[in-house]
DNA sequence: TGTCGGACGCTACG
DNA sequence: CGTAGCGTCC
């Protein structure tokens, strides 16, 4: 039904209907006509109203077998309605107010009543809800409720598609089933035709939620489903809400500085060059090179690309041909300048809205079980300064030196600040943790006054920690994450810039050193190989069907995966936990009024 | 002749 | 290893 034409009787009705509601489905309805459960998902057109399925009994009441699969929505359940919000507004009728109202009334109840509402896409869902109805609905209405999203569910039994629309889920499911109908917006399909295959939509959503939760269980996952992926869709549908100040001004004579600076260093390059060519352009700097220069013939081998198998111009390659030439070290900076310009200044000032801006994130888009940012990816900010030369053309100093931390852009409101927390060195006691190794865990058993790296080294390599270089820092701490990485000896020889006989002379000892590590990544291959697929701490999975491939490439690629898996998909975990824990001891406090906004490993 | 999109390379983050 | 995002080339 349409709630617009109900009468204040059927109105006191419908809320109490709700009120004693076993479940909700819903989905969005845009602008122009296609909903959240189309494969084109346009964000661009805005919502015009919600359709939910309100369910009065339960699927395990009501039809214990689910053999025939329902052709029509309210064949199967009776007691079931189907009701449409509509959420735009265009007069400032009083008509119009009291709608709102009461749709605010029913949306505020279906959160509040703690009863499953079941969206895909649900983090839009409730996003939208906060920007249509923040003054209704606040976002500690939006932490207290029950949402299911079927992808999330999908994406966990297998993280590795990622489930792109509601028509794949269902494809993927109940590929028995019929194929869909599609709707057709633009022929005059007649409204209720509409809203009734929405209905029949819905339908099938639910009965898709119910069996993944049900192979859920089966597989393991429901405890980390219901206690981090569902928690988290809340907190990520509230951070989209909060925004954040950029300084605008600050951000543009930026862009001009570093413009300038790029533009010297183009000079520079094609004068050190003997020619112009397109310094951005990665082709053409390797014609110059190695087909000009010659460069290749007066130093080691030059990795390859991956695909075409030519010369790499690669950071690391670079850095072992700047003795050589001038140019090389020409083109390293031209880049680190480059790279702030284009995606931390230029990309961050087309993300900004109103001189705010606020990043999407996706909860699905990862194998590992880590979160994804975009537009911008804060995850993805520099974190470390970068000092620009900027020539000064007018009177005094010709030149001066300043420096540019990314970072910084971000201002916080007036009065507060931002609170910056991540875990220590996680991956690393994780390591710890799971290979159980003795000499690793006395690492974190020490008090925390010494740098951990710096210990690492001086434990490695037997030489007292005052000793220990930078540099023997530096390469203990590559030299892990390798491992974590799961890297061979050519990765690590380009890691550590030193030649592929040394890096393998580095795992040889560290691995003799740090027995156990060794043992904990055979074990996970081995398990692996078993089962086919490998588990981190909370029970995530990564299934590999390569694991066992006959191909040397695939199998090894998946064996680096599931090392890697099973350390970054825990890291994962016990980064969602601390987001959850932390987003409920805010939401009961009375006192922490203060918004988060927390990136995957950082909080603000 | 112009513009779009896929393939590829590079490099921040973790 | 695996995200996002900038760039060129065809």
């Amino acid at each position: 039904c349409d709630i617009r034409n109900l009468g204040y009787e059927e109105k006191r009705e419908l809320l109490a209907t709700i009120k004693q509601a076993r479940a909700f489905i819903t989905a969005m309805v845009f602008q122009d006509g296609s909903s959240q459960l189309n494969s084109e998902q346009v964000l661009t057109s805005s919502v015009k109203g919600i359709v939910v399925l309100v369910k009065s009994q339960t699927k395990c009441l009501c039809s214990p077998s689910n053999s025939s699969p329902a052709y029509t929505w309210d064949a199967c359940n009776q007691n079931d309605k189907l009701i449409y919000l509509k959420t735009e507004w265009s007069a400032l009728w009083k008509q119009e107010d009291t709608h709102k109202k009461y749709v605010g009334q029913i949306l505020f109840q279906m959160l509040h009543c703690k009863v499953p509402v079941i969206c895909f896409n649900a983090k839009d869902f409730l996003r939208t809800l906060l920007a249509v109805y923040g003054s209704e609905i606040s976002w500690k209405q939006v932490a207290d409720s029950v949402v299911l999203d079927p992808r999330i569910a999908a994406w966990l039994i297998n993280p590795s598609d990622t489930v792109p629309s509601f028509e794949c889920l269902i494809q993927k499911y109940f590929e028995k089933s019929f194929s869909m109908r599609k709707v057709s917006t633009n022929t005059g399909f007649l409204r209720n035709a509409l809203y009734q295959n929405v209905g029949l939509h819905l339908e099938k959503l639910y009965n898709a939620m119910m069996d993944l939760a049900h192979d859920l269980q089966v597989q393991g996952l429901w405890k980390v489903f219901c206690t981090l992926e569902l928690p988290l869709i809340k907190i990520l549908a509230v951070m989209e809400t909060h925004k954040i100040h950029v300084n605008k001004q600050e951000l543009k004579k930026t862009s001009e500085i570093l413009g300038m600076r790029l533009k010297e260093l183009e000079q520079e390059a094609h004068q050190v060059a003997g020619e112009q060519f397109l310094v951005t352009s990665s082709s053409q700097l390797r014609e110059v090179l190695f087909e000009k220069l010659k460069l290749h013939t007066l130093c080691e081998k030059i990795p390859k690309t991956e695909i075409q198998q030519v010369e790499s111009t690669s950071e690391a390659v670079l850095n072992k041909l700047q003795d050589l030439h001038p140019l090389p070290k020409i083109i390293l900076e031209y880049r680190q300048v480059h790279k702030i310009k284009s995606t931390y200044v230029d990309g961050l000032l087309t993300c900004m809205k109103k001189g705010f801006i606020s990043s999407t994130w996706n909860q699905t888009g990862t194998a590992t079980g880590r979160l994804s940012a975009k537009h911008p990816n804060i995850q993805g900010i520099s974190k470390h300064p970068v000092r620009i030369i900027k020539k000064q053309y007018i009177k005094g100093k010709e030149e001066e030196i300043i420096t540019i931390s990314p970072r910084t852009f971000f201002v916080s409101n007036k009065g507060y600040t931002f609170l910056a927390a991540d875990f220590s060195h996680i991956e690393l006691r994780i390591l710890a943790d799971l290979s159980s190794d003795p000499e690793l865990l006395k690492l974190f058993q020490e008090p925390e006054t010494t740098d951990i790296f710096t210990t690492l080294a001086s434990q490695w390599k037997g030489i007292p920690s005052e000793q220990v270089k930078q540099a023997d820092r530096e390469q203990a701490k590559r030299m892990v994450y390798s491992v974590v990485y799961g890297a061979g000896k050519e990765r690590l020889a380009e890691c550590l810039g030193t030649t592929t006989l040394q890096a393998s002379q580095f795992i040889d000892s560290f691995m003799q050193k740090y027995k156990k590590v060794h043992e904990f990544t055979k074990m996970t291959i081995e398990q692996c190989r078993n089962k086919g697929y490998v588990v981190s701490i909370m029970g995530r999975k990564r299934p590999l069907a390569n694991i066992n491939a006959q191909d040397y490439k695939l199998r090894t690629q998946a064996e680096r995966q599931a090392v890697n898996f099973v350390v970054q998909g825990s890291a994962a975990d016990l980064c969602k936990m601390a987001m959850v824990e932390i987003f409920t001891s805010v939401v009961i406090s009375p006192t922490l009024t203060a918004r988060l906004v927390i990136n995957d490993y950082k909080m603000f």
